[in-house]
DNA sequence: TAATACTTGTGACAGAATTCACAAGCATCG
DNA sequence: CGATGCTTGTGAATTCTGTCACAAGTATTA
C-alpha cells in the first residue's frame, strides 16, 4: 500500500549498492562486470543480482556480462537519480551538517538545494555552499526549489510539525531521523533511520558467540 | 551463518521500537499496555508485537495486558543494554559529532566511550565531555575502555583499516557509516547504515504515484 | 459462582524474499 | 564449423516473515 505494486524493498536497496560498486569500477576502468564477479565483491548472491535487475528489463550478454557504464547508467534512470534531484534537509544540527557536507550525495546525483532551522542562532549562517534558512520560509522556498524529497534532522519532539510542514510544501518523501514515528497521509513514502535500533541489533549479538 | 540461531533480525529491530515506546509510556506513568496498543501507537501489528515477545517468553497477562516498567526492562535485558553499553566512535567529522551529543543514547544506555580521528588538528579537541584521541591509540584505549561495539564514521577510504583496528582492539560488533562493504571475520557482526541506499529508494518511489 | 469481556501466546496459514538449477545465448579456440 | 566454457534470465523450490484465528488465562461484575 506504501510502495509501488511489484518491485520488492530489499531490491531498491540493492540497486543503490551495486550503483555504488559500478561506480567504483568504472572508475578503476573496468569494463565488464559479472554477477559472479558482483558476489565476490559485494557478498550479494550472484542469482539475487541477476533476479534484481531482471525486475527491469534484460541487461547483460550471456557468456560475457553486464557493461559498466551502461548497467550504471540503467540502475541511475531507475532510482531515478540519473539527472541531479533536489534534496531539503530540515535542521542544521550536526547530523543535518554531516549530510549537507557529504560528498556522496553528489557522486550519487543528489543536491541539497536548501537547509533549514529554527534556531535564530543558526539561520543566516552560512554551511557548505549554502545558507540556512528560517524554517517558516519552507514552504515559499520550495515553491522555488522544487524538492519533493526531504531529510528531516530535527528533534524527535520537532518532527512531525516539520514534516507536516514539508508535506504542504509539495514534499512527497521524508527521509526521517528522528526516533518518532511520523503520521503522514499515505501517498507520502517515509524512510526511518534509527541509530538506536542498528546499535540494538548489534548490541544484541554480543551475547551470541561469547566466546571466541 | 552471521547472526544467532532463532530470532528473525525484523524482530530485533522492532524490539529497539518498543523499547523507545516503552520509555515514553513511562515517562507518561502509563502502567500498562495491551498489544493493540502499541499496534494503535506505532503502527507494528498486534501479533507481530506478540510473537516478537514469544521468542524470549511469556512477558503479559491474559486480559490485562503487559506491564509496562516490566517489559521495558526484560527488552533491555535481551538487547544487553540493561547496563550501559561503552561504544567507541571512529571518526570525529560532522557525523560522529552528531552521535557524540546524541541525548538518545544515554536514555538508551549507550555510553560513548571514546572517540578517535586520525587528523592531528582534530586529536586532542574536547567533543562533548570527552576529548578526541588518535586513532593509533585505539588498541590501548580499548584495552582499558573494554568497548565491544564501535561505531565507524571516516571516509570509504580509511574505513577498512579503521575496521581492523578496531577488531584488533577488541571489537566484535560494527555499526559502519562508510559507503563501502567491510571484509571481516565471520564472527565479528557488522550493519550498515547508508543514506544513500535509503535515499534511492525514496527516490524510486517518486515515480509510483506521479500524479496527487 | 457463573457469565462476560478482554487479552495473551501460538499453531497454522499466507505471503515475500532468496536461492537453486537449468535452458538458452554468446564468445573463443582448435 | 563444432565443441567447450562462461554467463544470463527465470521458473521452481526453499526459506524466511508476517498475519490470522483461536484456545486458554485473567479480571470484573452480578
Amino acid at each position: 500500500m506504501n510502495s509501488s505494486p511489484k518491485v520488492p524493498i530489499p531490491t531498491l536497496e540493492r540497486l543503490a549498492t551495486y550503483l555504488r560498486y559500478l561506480i567504483d569500477l568504472e572508475a578503476s576502468q573496468v569494463e565488464t562486470v559479472s554477477s559472479t564477479d558482483v558476489e565476490k565483491q559485494t557478498g550479494i548472491n550472484a542469482a539475487q543480482f541477476r533476479k534484481d535487475l531482471s525486475y527491469f528489463g534484460e541487461f547483460g550478454k550471456p557468456g560475457v556480462g553486464y557493461n559498466v557504464v551502461e548497467l550504471q547508467a540503467r540502475i541511475a534512470r531507475i532510482l531515478k537519480i540519473d539527472q541531479m534531484q533536489p534534496i531539503i534537509v530540515i535542521g542544521a544540527g550536526n547530523l543535518g551538517s554531516a549530510l549537507i557536507g557529504y560528498p556522496g550525495l553528489r557522486e550519487h546525483k543528489f543536491h541539497i538545494a536548501a537547509a533549514f532551522d529554527s534556531d535564530p542562532a543558526k539561520i543566516g549562517r552560512p554551511q557548505g555552499d549554502l545558507t540556512i534558512l528560517d524554517e517558516a520560509g519552507l514552504r515559499q522556498t520550495n515553491a522555488q526549489v522544487g524538492a519533493r524529497i526531504a531529510i528531516i534532522c530535527v528533534p524527535a519532539s520537532a518532527a512531525q510539525n516539520v514534516a507536516d510542514a514539508a508535506i504542504l510544501a509539495g514534499v512527497r518523501v521524508i527521509l526521517n531521523f528522528a526516533p518518532i514515528i511520523l503520521r503522514v497521509p499515505e501517498r507520502i513514502v517515509v524512510r526511518n533511520v534509527s541509530f538506536l535500533q542498528e546499535l540494538a541489533v548489534l548490541s544484541y549479538h554480543l551475547s551470541s558467540d561469547t566466546q571466541k
